[in-house]
DNA sequence: GTCTATATTCCGATAGAC
DNA sequence: GTCTATCGGAATATAGAC
C-alpha cells in the first residue's frame, strides 16, 4: 500500500535523475499518477520542498542500506556501494549528486543544503570504510582513504553521466577497475 | 571587436556551465548585453539552436587548442588538457559534458547530437595521446589507453561537480594525482 | 540588425468547494 | 486529501516597423 505522497516522491526522484530538476513539471507527475497538480501542492507546498524531500529521502535510504551492511567486511561494503550505481546504470539513471550537482547554483537554498549534506555523507562513509579496510589489512590501495574515497565516488558518478551521453555501459568496467584497485 | 552574436554565444556558455540549460532564460542574456530578446532570436532562431551552437563552439575551441599542442610531448599535451579543467575550476564552471550530460534525455535532439560528438572527440583525443605516450615510452600507466582516457576525462569532469557541491577545490588534487599516474 | 508589440503556451501556486 | 477554477508571471517565439 503506497501512499500518494510516496508515489509523488518516487516519481519525482525518477524525473530528477533522468531529466533534471528544472526540466520536469508538475504535469509530469500528476498525469501518470492520475491526480491533479493541486494534490501535489498539498503534500509538497512548493517545488523546492519536493526537490529537497527527494534528496533527503535518498540520503535516508542510503543511511539505512549502509547500516544494513555495517557488519560486513570493508570489501563487501564497497561492493554493495558500487552495486547501487550499477543498478542505476541498468535503469538509465544518474545518481542524485550527478543529476543536481551541475545545476547547484540554480537550485533553491534548501536543495543546496540537502545536496551538500548528501555529498559529505557519501564521502565520509566511503572514507571510513576504506580506512577500516586499510588499517585491518583487508584492503590495500595507494594514497589516503580520503583520496581513495573521492576516486570511488567520483568515478561512479561520472561513469553514469558518460554512459548516458555515449550510450554505452561504462559503469560495469569502471566498477571492475575500482574493485581491482583495492 | 566582438560581435553581438559572439557575445551572446559566450554568455550562453557561461550560463549553461553555471546554471544549466533549462535554468537560464533569454532575459539572462538580453539584460546584461543591453539588447532585447528578439535580437537573440535573430542570431539563434530557437533556444535549441543557441544551445547546440555553444557545444559546437566548445568543440571547435578544443580542436584548435589541441592542434596547437600537437607537436608537444604526450605528457605536456595531457598537462595542457588538465589545465583546461583547472581554469574552469577557478571560474567556478563545470565542463560542458558535466553541465549537459545529466540532462541529456531532456535536451533537444540537435544538442544531444553535438554532445555525443563532443564526448567521443574528447575520449578519442585522450586515447590517442596516451597511446602514443605508452608506445614511445614517455608515459607509463596501467590498463589500456582507452581505459586511462576514461579515467582522465571522467575524473576531471566529476571533480568540477564535486567541488561545486562541497565548495572546495578538489580539482587541483585530482589533477596532481592524475599526472602522477602517468 | 535591432527594436516594439504581441501571441501563445506553460508553469508554479492558491482559494475554496467537496 | 483531492478536486475545480483561476491567478499571476515568465518563458519561447513571431510579425512588422525602423
Amino acid at each position: 500500500m503506497t501512499s500518494t505522497k510516496q508515489q509523488i516522491l518516487a516519481l519525482a526522484e525518477q524525473l530528477i535523475r533522468t531529466k533534471g530538476y528544472h526540466a520536469f513539471s508538475y504535469k509530469d507527475i500528476s498525469t501518470p499518477l492520475g491526480i491533479k497538480n493541486a494534490a501535489i501542492h498539498y503534500h509538497f507546498p512548493s517545488k523546492a520542498d519536493l526537490g529537497a524531500a527527494v534528496i533527503e529521502h535518498n540520503r535516508t535510504e542510503f543511511q539505512k542500506a549502509s547500516q544494513h551492511w555495517g557488519a560486513l567486511s570493508p570489501r563487501q561494503q564497497v561492493e554493495h556501494f558500487i552495486d547501487i550505481y550499477t543498478r542505476s546504470q541498468n535503469r538509465g539513471w544518474v545518481c542524485v549528486m550527478g543529476a543536481l550537482g551541475p545545476a547547484y547554483p540554480s537550485l533553491p537554498p534548501t536543495m543546496q543544503d540537502q545536496l551538500r549534506l548528501m555529498g559529505q555523507e557519501l564521502l565520509d562513509w566511503a572514507e571510513a570504510v576504506l580506512s577500516k579496510g586499510k588499517t585491518t589489512g583487508t584492503l590495500d590501495f595507494e594514497g589516503t582513504p580520503q583520496q581513495q574515497a573521492h576516486i570511488l565516488v567520483n568515478a561512479l558518478l561520472s561513469s553514469l553521466i558518460t554512459s548516458r551521453v555515449l550510450q554505452r555501459d561504462y559503469t560495469s568496467s569502471v566498477a571492475e577497475g575500482l574493485l581491482q584497485q583495492l
